[in-house]
DNA sequence: AAGGTACACAACCGCATTTTG
DNA sequence: GCAAAATGCGGTTGTGTACCT
């Protein structure tokens, strides 16, 4: 037995809305908020009075909900990413995935569709350009700096698909931008609780600190100066101010898997972020720096 | 100027999770 | 405890616009 739909999807507005409705929606929410209810909300609201008729605002609850969140909803921010914004997005997006709430959940003003289109459009295809002129170069050298030829077709094959396996597009995209590292990267070991701890002292420095250091240049400095970070325990309730940590989880157990090495076990499922389950916090970690590496 | 293509973004769809009765 | 309804989320699609030929 299927779902019953939201809504009439016969007597619904379908496409962009109007600015009547608009302005309608926002008036009515801004005086009654949604009554937490927007399946019924269409109905409270009334758009005109034709005739003898009452209209109604024919669109679905969902609809509106969205139209909310995404639009009109006050302090919402379009367009004019920022270059701090970028390497929060492509930070988080590494480490933890296609997952835009919780990455929006770290941008104050932006939405998780605006992040995912903006991603999508934009961010991705930069990133993964820069990744693919770097992987061209690097692995044209080998170790001693000479042209490795083998290297070509290695990384041609791997390029056009590396993991052949099931592995989701975010899984996909993310191993692209955090393989070929250099091997001295993956070694890394960080504690998690103390590189959160330096992840949060660095988040707010650079968000009320424009004119100063980069988050990017801070993280870079973290990376290059504390590979190796020794593991107070008591930062348990610092990991508690990243929501995003907080599914992720304090207990981890068998940290030092990452998440790459065991999507396999994971891939049958179509969720990019199946993986959660493997991400437990060093591996995160690992998985951050090994990514900011680009 | 017209047609084609690429891009950006708003909105929809369907599934998973949470809430409610 | 269960089923139905509501909500939240991520993937995908549709549409308008800018750019190119």
């Amino acid at each position: 037995m299927g779902r019953a739909p939201c809504c009439d999807k016969a007597n619904v507005k379908k496409g962009p809305w109007s600015p009547e409705e608009d302005a309608k929606l926002k008036a009515y929410i801004e005086q009654h908020g949604s009554g937490g209810n927007w399946i019924a909300l269409p109905q409270k609201i009334v758009l005109t009075l034709c005739w003898n008729n009452i209209c109604r605002l024919k669109r679905c609850g969902k609809s509106c909900r969205l139209r909310w969140l995404n639009y009109l909803r006050p302090n919402i921010k379009h367009g004019g990413f920022s270059e701090e914004e970028d390497n929060i997005i492509c930070s988080l997006y590494i480490s933890i995935g296609s997952r835009w709430s919780i990455i929006a959940a770290q941008l104050p003003g932006r939405t998780d569709n605006d992040i995912k289109n903006y991603w999508n459009t934009r961010l991705k295809k930069k990133l993964l350009g820069r990744r693919k002129q770097s992987n061209n170069n690097s692995n044209r050298l080998s170790a001693s700096g000479q042209v490795d030829p083998t290297k070509d077709h290695h990384m041609n094959s791997m390029e056009e698909n590396p993991y052949p396996q099931t592995l989701s597009n975010s899984a996909l995209e993310r191993l692209q931008l955090t393989c070929n590292c250099k091997p001295s990267k993956t070694l890394l070991l960080l504690d998690s609780a103390a590189f959160m701890s330096n992840m949060d002292v660095m988040h707010q420095s650079s968000a009320g600190n424009s004119d100063s250091t980069t988050f990017q240049a801070q993280l870079d400095e973290l990376i290059s100066s504390k590979a190796v970070v020794v593991a107070p325990k008591n930062h348990q309730v610092q990991m508690a101010e990243f929501d995003y940590f907080k599914e992720v989880g304090a207990s981890s157990k068998e940290s030092s898997i990452w998440w790459t090495n065991d999507v396999d076990a994971k891939s049958a499922s179509s969720n990019s972020w199946d993986s959660t389950s493997l991400l437990q916090s060093e591996g995160i970690f690992q998985d951050y720096i090994l990514g900011y590496n680009m």
